[in-house]
DNA sequence: CCATTTTTTGAATACGTATGCAAAACACGT
DNA sequence: ACGTGTTTTGCATACGTATTCAAAAAATGG
C-alpha cells in the first residue's frame, strides 16, 4: 500500500510539532522565518503535500467549484468552460464539472455538490427546480445561473442583455431594409430564447414589419430542418435571427442548399459569435456575448459570497456588441 | 453558520450509535433490516448527506477522477469530456477537471491532483514530463494517457489506431487516382501527428506517388493559412490529408476561397469526424476515431487498477472506420 | 428450554489537519 | 540584567466518518 507522508512525519524531521507545519500551508498563519525554513525543507525531502481533505474536514470549507453544464457540442460552452477553469485555478480552486443529460439538473448531481460541499456553483445551460436551488442556498453555497435567467429573481443569474440585443439586431436589419423575418428559437422555455424574441418582436411590431416565429432546439441539424421547412414552405423571408450561432450555421447552409443567396435573398444573423461564425465559409453576422466580463462577473460574485455570504440575488447583464459579417 | 448534519445527529434521532448509521450508507456493510429503516427514516428527516472529506480521510480513496484536457477548442474534446462526465457518473465518481494552458500538463495542476488524492487520471491532448508521470505511479494513482502516446512504453495509453488508420487514408486516396498528396501536420511532435505522418507517407513511399509534409497546428486558422500557403506557392496537390478534421475545415475554406474545386482539383480528408464534418457546408470526408470504445476502454482500465492496482502499462489502439462524404 | 453458533450492535479509536490556549522564546527599553 | 510586551511554539482537541473488537442479540439445533 502507499503510504502517505503527513505532517507529522515532516515535523519530526523539521524537529518542529506539527502545528508548526500546519501553519506553514496555512495562508495567514504566523511562522518565524527558521522553522518555516526547517519545515520547508523537510517537506521537500520527504515529498509532503497537505491532505485537502483532512483540511476540508476541519475548515468546513472548500477549494471546489461545481460547475454544471449541458450542452457542450455546442462550441459557445467549451469556451466558457476554458475561461472558468482558468480563472478558478489562479484563485486556488478547483472545478468539478457535472455534466447533466436532461436539461433539469438531477437530484442525484445536486447531492454530488454537496456531498463534496462546494465552495460555489454555476449551473450553464440548464435548467433547476426551486426547490433544488432552495438546498443550495440553505446550506449557504453560493449560485450563479450563467447565461440562463430562472423566472424568479431569487437568485443570481449572469447573462447578455438579450433583450438589448436582440432589439439591436432586429434595428440592424430594418436598416438593412429587409420586408419580413423570422425568428427561430431555441430550447423549450430558455430565458435566452425568450428574451431574444422579446426583444427582437418588439421592435418588429413597433415598426410593423411582418415577422413569425418557428421552433428549434439550439442545434446546428435543428437550425438547418427548420430553415428548409421555411423555405419548402416556399415562404423564405428577408432575413432569419436565429437564437443561436450554431442554428444560423444550420440555416445558411440549408438556404445555401436551396439556392438562395446570402445576404441578397435571405440575411442571417446569429448570436454567440462563436469561433465559427468568423470562419470563410459561413462568415455570420451575430452578436458578441461578452465572455470574459460575463465570467469575470460570475468570479466576482462567488468569491465575494464565499468570504461572506449574504445570498445576494441579482440578474446581472451585460452589453454584448453586434459583429457585422457577410451574411447581413 | 450553516449546520451539518452529523452520522451521531441521526444516530441520536434513530436511536441507535453512529456505527450503525456509518454501516447503512456504507456498501457491503451488515445491518438489520430494522436499524436501516429506522436510521434512513431519521436521515430523511434531518436530511442527512455522508461527508465525502471525512470519509476520504478515513478510507484514503476518493470517487474523484482528474480529467485533463488542452484543446477544448478541438470539438473532439468537448465530445469526449462528455462521455468521460456521465460514464464516470454511473460508476459513483465525479470528474475534476484541469485545463492546460501550456502543451505540457503543469506542475501545480499534478498537485491538485495529488492534494485531491484522485483515484485516477486522465491526460488528454496534452503531454507530461516523465518525471511528473512518475509522481502518479508513485503513489499508486492510475494514469491514462488519452489519444496521445508517450515515446516510453511505460504508461497506460489509449489511442485509435493511427498508424494504420493513415495507411488506410493513404489507399482510399491512391484509389481515387491522385497524383501528388500533400500531410499537414498537427501540433509540434504530438504522438497523433507524428503517427498519422508516419503510416501515410509509408504507403505513398511505397507506392511512389510524390508528396510532402507541412507543419500546422490543428486550429481552424492553422489548416486555413498553410492551405492558403501551399496555393499561393502554386503547388496545389491533388489530394490533402490533414491530421485532424478542424484543420481539413480550414484547408477546405481555402480552397474554395482560391476557387479550386473539391474533390474535382483537390481531394481533402480529415481525422476525428467531428460532428462539423457532416455539416452540409463541408461533406468532409475523414476518419473517425471510436471515441465509446476508447472511453469504454479507458474507464476499464482505471476501474481494474482502482480496484487493485498493478501499474500495467499497454498502448492500447482501437480501429475506427473511413467514412466518405464528398471530399475525396 | 438450554447450549452453541451466527449475526448485529455499540464503544472506542484512527484518519490528517487546523486552532484555542498556555507556555516558551524572543525583542526591547531602561 | 531585568521586567514587560510581543511573537512563536507545542499540546491537546475537534472535525465526521470507517472499522476493530468485544458484548449483546438473534438464530439454530438438539
Amino acid at each position: 500500500m502507499k503510504h502517505m507522508v503527513t505532517a507529522n512525519d515532516v515535523a519530526k524531521l523539521a524537529g518542529v510539532s506539527q502545528s508548526s507545519v500546519s501553519r506553514v500551508y496555512f495562508e495567514g498563519a504566523k511562522v518565524s522565518e527558521k522553522t518555516r525554513a526547517k519545515v520547508l525543507a523537510a517537506a521537500e525531502q520527504l515529498g509532503y503535500r497537505p491532505n485537502e481533505f483532512a483540511r476540508s474536514l476541519i475548515t468546513n470549507k472548500t477549494k471546489i467549484i461545481g460547475l454544471v453544464m449541458k450542452g457542450v457540442e455546442n462550441p459557445f460552452y467549451p469556451q466558457v468552460l476554458k475561461q472558468f477553469t482558468t480563472a478558478f485555478k489562479k484563485l486556488g480552486y478547483s472545478v468539478l464539472f457535472v455534466h447533466t443529460q436532461n436539461e433539469e439538473i438531477q437530484p442525484e448531481d445536486v447531492e454530488t455538490l454537496l456531498n463534496y460541499n462546494v465552495a460555489g456553483v454555476i449551473i450553464t445551460d440548464a435548467a433547476m427546480s426551486l426547490k433544488v436551488a432552495e438546498d443550495f442556498r440553505s446550506n449557504r453555497i453560493p449560485l450563479v445561473f450563467f447565461n440562463r435567467k430562472l423566472n424568479t429573481d431569487e437568485f443570481y443569474s449572469v447573462c447578455c442583455n438579450n433583450l438589448d440585443a436582440s432589439r439591436k439586431v432586429a434595428e440592424y436589419l430594418i436598416s438593412q431594409d429587409v420586408k419580413d423575418m423570422v425568428y427561430i428559437s431555441g430550447n423549450g422555455n430558455t430565458s435566452t430564447s425568450l428574451e431574444r424574441e422579446a426583444g427582437f418582436m418588439e421592435i418588429l411590431q413597433k415598426t410593423g414589419i411582418p415577422h413569425r416565429k418557428y421552433a428549434s432546439d439550439y442545434t446546428y441539424t435543428g437550425g438547418f430542418q427548420t430553415a428548409l421547412g421555411i423555405v419548402d414552405e416556399g415562404r423564405a423571408p428577408s432575413a432569419i435571427f436565429a437564437a443561436n450561432d450554431i442554428m444560423a450555421l444550420g440555416v445558411i447552409d440549408a438556404l445555401k442548399k436551396k439556392s438562395l443567396r446570402i445576404p441578397e435573398d435571405v440575411k442571417v444573423v446569429g448570436f454567440d459569435n462563436i469561433d465559427m461564425a468568423a470562419w470563410l465559409g459561413y462568415q455570420l453576422t451575430t452578436w458578441e456575448q461578452p465572455i470574459e466580463e460575463m465570467v469575470k462577473k460570475t468570479i466576482e460574485y462567488i468569491m465575494a459570497e464565499i468570504a461572506d455570504y449574504t445570498g445576494l440575488a441579482k440578474a446581472v447583464e451585460i452589453d454584448g456588441k453586434l459583429i457585422k459579417r457577410k451574411t447581413a
